[in-house]
DNA sequence: CCTTGACCCTCCCCCCACTGGAACCATTAG
DNA sequence: CTAATGGTTCCAGTGGGGGGAGGGTCAAGG
């Protein structure tokens, strides 16, 4: 298998699958002519990437995820130890933003939004945090 | 005012600042010695970029609130339409990453999380999406 | 006068996870 | 033979800085 058929099958640009071979996430192998040449197998890690780049997991934490996909003496322990970690990050980004919201949703609220130049969202950017 | 005292008025470190001044957001003065000589006006401007950075605006949006900070005939119209678009780009965000959590949250409360290999997180990451 | 330490300067590489593009080789259809 | 459509490598850039090397400057103390 080629890489165009790979990244449609995976979902993922021809681009990314260099790039991930390049990192060490597959080994795919070569044909005489230079061309790499997929296996069944490479096409699931890839899929598996893709889905685990969609939960927002890092490229180092789908390292660690795809070693225990293939480790069938894994722990469900580790994956979930990974999992809950991430969890804790995106509901940490989750909070942030959240914030951001709900300062800027008020400030947005409080602008009258016209021609004149008193603006409260400037105020409050120009202004020190209380 | 040499950029360590600027850097503490400011809260942004001096790495920050001169990186600031590389982009064009402000202009300090220089000494004969070479130190760049910043006047109150460059404080107010970064304190001002820190808060807009802090709702995480970015460095393009803050350019332009800034030019608009700076311009005592603005509408406040043009304002508001720069924070409500970021707006939107926050929910945006805010909305995949609430996704993310509760595909996660799910798959995590799944995962029996002992020494056995049998995990849903890798199953779910391994098939395709439905 | 000399040294020490705290500043300051520029310059370059590094981060993440790709993406775009240039320049070139391989394959296949007409 | 040519053209189109693959494939390859390598280099540079993204955003928003951070780390650190290697060096100049300044003020205080001995």
């Amino acid at each position: 298998m080629n890489i165009g058929e790979v990244s449609v099958k995976s979902g993922l640009p021809a681009k990314t699958i260099r790039y991930y071979e390049d990192i060490g996430l597959i080994k795919p192998l070569r044909d005489i002519n230079g061309y790499r040449s997929f296996r069944t197998k490479e096409v699931h890690k890839l899929a598996f990437l893709g889905q685990a780049r969609a939960l927002g997991f890092t490229i180092e934490d789908c390292r660690n995820l795809l070693q225990l996909y293939e480790d069938q003496t894994r722990s469900s322990a580790d994956v979930k130890t990974i999992a809950r970690d991430h969890l804790v990050q995106i509901e940490r980004k989750i909070s942030d933003l959240r914030d951001m919201q709900e300062t800027l949703s008020h400030l947005i609220d409080a602008c009258a939004g016209d021609h004149r130049p008193d603006c409260p969202i400037l105020n409050s950017l120009g202004s020190k945090p209380q």
